[in-house]
RNA sequence: GUCGCCUUCGUCUAUCGGUUAGGACCCCAGGUUUUCAUCCUGGUAAGAGGAGUUCGAUUCUCCUAGGCGAUGCCA
């Protein structure tokens, strides 16, 4: 059994093209099948290789791999073109040249009379040898077939028209190259976008015409904005990649992207070989589906939460480079993204995190400093100083003992002097456990850090 | 215009004629917690509209409306 995922390289690799991929990498795992990717180039405008590349590099951060491929519908020209001319041979298809002047003007017509726009077959008859090639497409009948997803679509020959299968450059277009491609490449399974589903009849007459058998086909749903708008650039960022860059794990957009229009009963988290074991066709469902950022952002947590530790580490890293944070010196980077790891959404909030283990900094969040570093705050910090800087043994448990220490000796919460504490040790106020993140902070950098906050509230003094 | 596809909480969805229409995200309230986060409890919120079939329709049929797609020498 094979499957295929075909795209054609005019920009990266978003959303809809990636939950495609994914539904046809998974049927193809399930039935132990192939999975082909195909590059669809033939409109040389606008095909670029900067976009086969994106494409490439999503599909890899995905972990969607293919087991063949990836092919180029340029590099077989040869192909069409000797499938094209056997069709003019059987007379099955002819030339055309009518001009774009002439079958706008009738389209315009046509449509003005309320009636469906298409080709009228002027040049049907007339035997000519250059121009465009048109497949003369049947009069009569209709062509039925049974989607997998979206169920038995009937239409009539009557709304199709002699469509052009190779331009006047001699270029074939994409009715016959997808056909040809499936035939030749042995696909079981058309699994693409809806949008293709009026291209479909045109397609089953062609496989009709050549005397190939017809693949199976399911055609599924499209991904709308939140705005139920087809997904689009002003809807925020639609590039996978752009996903990775926000700190997304490629696990969490699978799982989210699987859910978008597929469901096994009120399963929401599957790992990928459950979504492999569980997926089927016919649990698609036929309505389009808002892309939810929300809920993405939720899935990526649940995974931040529960993943492999070393995974974690791998995943981070890229970050870490991109935010030159060096994490070669200083605590174990394993400890620090324990003591993170429920409180980050995105890998992008963990860096942030991260750097208060490996970076000092200069100064503190100037709108947190002037609430917690008030005067009453101060001697708090100076018996802290003086307690940590006698500590041995700088342990979580001891660094929490000598707070709940001095709260003690001074007569105040908890809340007095962790809120300073964590303060001075993050710059940020936002932190985990104070005492966990200070041992692993340190205690020569904990012990600086807490002289910061101690000159800061003497200069407010001042 | 014409043709095709689609229509359950704001969003993703369950339901395969009989349910107080369930779950999840978001949001709200409460609890746990040294802040935040996590975690736990609870809550708000839905069958586009209209006919028909049926003892009974979210579920089957038809009509209307709306959305999306196609109508390209794009894919």
């Amino acid at each position: 059994m094979k499957s295929r995922f075909a795209p054609s390289p005019t920009g990266y690799l978003h959303i809809g093209g990636a939950r495609t991929a994914l539904f046809v990498w998974l049927w193809a795992k399930k039935q132990q099948g192939q999975f082909i990717l195909r590059i669809e180039d033939t409109d040389r405008e606008r095909s670029t290789q900067a976009s086969v590349d994106a494409i490439l590099d999503g599909m890899q951060w995905l972990g969607l791999t293919y087991d063949e491929g990836p092919y180029y519908q340029t590099d077989r020209f040869d192909r069409y073109k000797a499938i094209i001319q056997q069709l003019i041979d059987e007379d099955k298809a002819y030339y055309c040249e009518c001009s774009p002047e002439r079958l706008q003007t009738l389209r315009d017509e046509l449509m003005a009379k309320g009636e469906k726009a298409k080709y009228d077959g002027h040049c049907q008859h007339k035997n000519l040898i250059s121009g465009v090639v048109r497949f003369r497409n049947p009069a009569e009948g209709n062509v039925v077939f049974s989607d997998l997803v979206k169920g038995e679509i009937n239409v009539h020959n009557k709304e199709l028209d002699d469509l052009i299968i190779a331009r006047s450059d001699g270029t074939p277009t994409y009715n016959l190259t997808v056909v040809v491609d499936d035939h030749d490449m042995e696909i079981d399974y058309v699994i693409r976008g809806d949008d293709h589903i009026n291209n479909t009849p045109r397609q089953i007459n062609l496989y009709t015409s050549l005397g190939w058998d017809l693949p199976t086909f399911a055609h599924l749903p499209m991904i709308l904005g939140s705005d139920g708008a087809r997904l689009s650039k002003r809807h925020g960022a639609v590039s996978v990649m752009a996903y990775r860059d926000a700190g997304f794990l490629p696990e969490a957009l699978l799982n989210y992207l699987v859910r978008l229009g597929w469901s096994h009963g009120d399963q929401e988290v599957f790992s990928v070989d459950e979504m492999i074991k569980l997926f089927e066709l016919k649990n698609v469902n036929k309505a389009p589906g808002s892309f939810n950022q929300e809920k993405l952002l939720w899935l990526n947590q649940e995974y931040i939460k529960t993943a492999d530790i070393q995974h974690l580490v791998d995943q981070l890293d890229w970050h870490l480079n991109e935010q030159s944070v060096d994490v070669s010196q200083g605590p174990d980077i394993v400890k620090v993204i324990n003591a993170l790891r429920e409180r980050s959404k995105t890998l992008v909030e963990m860096t942030q995190g991260v750097k208060m283990f490996y970076q000092d900094f200069d100064r503190f969040d100037e709108k947190s400093a002037s609430k917690q570093f008030k005067p009453a705050t101060q001697p708090i910090i100076e018996a802290l100083i003086a307690k940590y800087t006698e500590l041995e043994d700088w342990s979580s448990e001891e660094i929490h003992t000598i707070v709940k220490q001095v709260c003690e000796e001074q007569g105040v919460g908890f809340g007095k002097a962790g809120q300073p504490f964590r303060l001075a040790l993050s710059g940020t106020g936002n932190a985990g456990s104070i005492d966990v993140v200070a041992e692993l902070v340190g205690k020569k950098r904990t012990l600086a850090r807490l002289n910061m906050a101690l000159n800061y509230i003497t200069q407010i003094d001042d």
